[in-house]
DNA sequence: AGATTGACTGCAT
DNA sequence: CATGCAGCCAATC
């Protein structure tokens, strides 16, 4: 099937191993022919029920970025912290140690 | 076809 | 790191 800048976006997302989170920025990156804003719409766009790991899609500030400001984020954290990643108090979390830099790319220093 | 919006990011302050 | 402004591209009206 043609696989439209969502699809290819989702591919990248459901690459994501557990334990370890990506920013839009990154997202978009690896995907190569979308920007963030594309990641956060095609999240947007996204079923609650589909079979794609968004929470583990997080903002440039390592935090979770819901429509909502209110419960939406909290599901994220809660099963976040099911995939054993520790937030801090401000609901964030460290970029650094978390990030997960792509499905066949390597850590740069 | 033009204007508006959006689960963002980068740079400046 | 927080806040503010601009840039980005696609979807929606």
């Amino acid at each position: 099937m043609k696989q439209s800048i969502y699809e290819n976006i989702y591919s990248i997302v459901r690459l994501i191993p557990r334990g370890k989170v990506a920013t839009y920025g990154q997202i978009a990156n690896i995907v190569g022919s979308c920007t963030a804003r594309m990641v956060g719409y095609a999240m947007a766009a996204l079923p609650n029920n589909s079979d794609v790991p968004w929470q583990r899609v997080l903002n440039h500030k390592g935090k979770t970025s819901t429509r909502a400001s209110g419960d939406g984020d909290i599901i994220q954290l809660k099963v976040l912290e099911t995939e054993g990643i520790r937030f801090d108090k401000n609901e964030s979390i460290n970029l650094e140690q978390y990030r997960w830099t792509g499905p066949e790319m390597v850590q740069y220093p």
